[in-house]
DNA sequence: ATTGACTTCCAAAACGTTTTGGAATACACT
DNA sequence: AGTGTATTCCAAAACGTTTTGGAAGTCAAT
């Protein structure tokens, strides 16, 4: 039922190449046909068949993000703003985004790679939350597929990113506490499995090492990045070392949950207590006390992701294959005033 | 440089037809034929054209969801969990599921759609957050393509939906509330634009006057379902009618904008005054006080929409086309005991 | 020797588009 | 009259797949 170029052509008697050279505006056309082509289409309503001209074009306009989710009851706003991000820009260069979510590490996780890379499903795929020697890096640069990743890894060779400096966002952070007179400060890494756990972790560590604080086991405990892992891993925490006077954690998710348990516990957050987050989420300037946090511009750094990629896509080399972003320190009440 | 159907047939010295056959496993394919098929097929790590089969079967095995979203800083957690039920339910029929987002009723939205009916984009949509009169409802009823919506809307005729029974929720929520012995209960509702935003408003109405509570229009203000609106309404809310002593907020998000606004005036939630939201975030148990509201299971209703679109792209009706759901009541610390 | 049934294969068309490599015409200039 | 140059058009191929409608061969039964 939708019209073709057939159909057009067929209506005013001329050829299907002509037509779609009239429509594309190329200027071997005379400008009389050209109106009466425009015309026959607009009343037919026709509108280009996209498949027809991917498969003839060999290209898919089409960008792939597949999300590393947990569970089922998964709802980090972390993704939907950075989707927010590379829908808009992907949008902005007509492309289309394709969207699909796997368990990290999962065999289907591995098949939608795999399926990836054949030709005809998408140009090129956005990667994030990397990990240790990640294999959809591995697999996506044996493939010679185009991709960006949002995060480092440790592969021997090159491949273009965008990424927060979580060292140096740590660095204020701990910095911070410190210059409040905090010494024994617990962190609540996450999965040690995630790169940007290291660098966070390592962050902390310089930090702590920078202002002479020693460091012990302990005052280190891994969550998930939800909110109840926030909760249980602060409780694990001041179960062993009550001595601690202030809890970084390692996204503002867990962070909520671990001032929820803290408040649980009868003790005042920012008080009896100091806590911090990472990501600044929009709820983190909300919950009670607000969150003491290092900001990531999620969705400009969606944007700048998606547009390396496109960039990459079309054969041109980015400026800059390595964006390093540090994250801004957003202090709040959650952090509490000097303790000295 | 991707193996064709072609490259097998030819490596083989037998026809293209026998190859697609012989993967395809019909029975005209002698089997002995059929192994040396999916030897080389493998060997040469083929893998099938996505582009070019579409093309043949005038079918993409893809569903597009357009979100309508507000601002670029936007990450209501409602979205990526939603996104999750309905791409997990996709990726399990084998289907692909294309993103965008796009402000609600603006020009790119429509041009989103006009696109989304021609041929060739996807086979069938899904639709949320419905508005009064929802011109997206109408274009594609009017193009006779493939949707389901997740909410009502006032068209005059029939189309598949699932929605949430906003009335019976409220009716929990406000029941909850006069039972404590509530008699001025504030409604911070989303906006008047959108359908849930009636439905709850009914239920809100309907359950005040079964309790022979009267209700002044000054109880009764907007907000944008963000938290800073949610902050600014209880502000307005509060200044215009302090007599107040229960405020329900249209969604969690604005629940936790009032809670946090309402400490900061240095008061007690759950003590000095009651406050309730709407669907049941993750955040909304770890928020301080946590929040009573009311649970949705959003990743539910997104598998269930899928599945619904699903039968329908594939010609089969569902036996259902109209489910609703009724949301239930959590009940928390932010609704406070009875002040009787 | 024919016939019919069955098995195994394939050429060609089709999906709707873009691109290639001219062809045809008209016109102006030698 | 012949050459060259624009201008305007189009047939055919190509993208990679699936499906249609047989064709060819084998075998057993007549």
């Amino acid at each position: 039922m939708a019209a073709t170029l057939k159909d057009i052509a067929s209506k005013l008697g001329i050829s299907i190449t002509t037509v779609s050279r009239g429509l594309a505006g190329y200027d071997d056309v005379a400008a009389e046909t050209r109106q009466r082509i425009l015309e026959t289409a607009a009343a037919l309503g026709y509108q280009p068949n996209l498949i027809a001209r991917r498969l003839q074009k060999q290209r898919t306009d089409t960008l792939g993000f597949i999300m590393p989710t947990f569970g089922p009851r998964f709802s980090d706003p972390f993704f939907s703003e950075f989707i927010a991000g590379i829908g808009n820009e992907a949008a902005e260069h007509e492309y289309d985004l394709l969207v699909s979510t796997h368990a990290p590490e999962s065999e289907e996780e591995k098949q939608a790679y795999a399926r990836a890379t054949q030709r005809g499903w998408v140009d090129g795929l956005i990667v994030i939350r990397t990990r240790e020697n990640d294999s959809r890096i591995l697999h996506l640069h044996e493939h010679d597929f185009p991709f960006v990743v949002f995060g480092r890894t440790d592969v021997p060779f090159e491949y273009p990113y965008v990424d927060e400096d979580g060292v140096a966002g740590m660095q204020l952070l701990v910095q911070h506490l410190a210059d409040l007179g905090h010494r024994r400060i617990g962190f609540i890494m996450p999965p040690a499995g995630l790169m940007f756990s290291q660098y966070r972790l390592q962050g902390y560590y310089d930090t702590m090492a920078a202002n002479n604080l020693p460091v012990i086991p302990e005052w280190i405990v891994e969550g998930d990045l939800t909110q109840r892992s926030g909760a249980e891993a602060v409780k694990r925490l001041l179960a062993a070392t009550p001595q601690v006077t202030a809890v970084i954690c390692g996204n503002d998710l867990m962070a909520m949950g671990a001032i929820n348990q803290i408040q649980q516990d009868g003790k005042t957050v920012g008080v009896d207590i100091a806590v911090a987050g990472f990501d600044d989420i929009p709820s983190s300037a909300y919950v009670n006390p607000p969150l003491t946090t290092l900001h990531q511009p999620i969705y400009e750094i969606g944007r700048q992701t998606c547009a390396m990629l496109i960039d990459i896509v079309n054969g041109r080399t980015p400026e800059n294959q390595h964006a390093l972003l540090t994250p801004t320190l957003i202090v709040r009440a959650s952090s509490g005033s000097s303790i000295l």
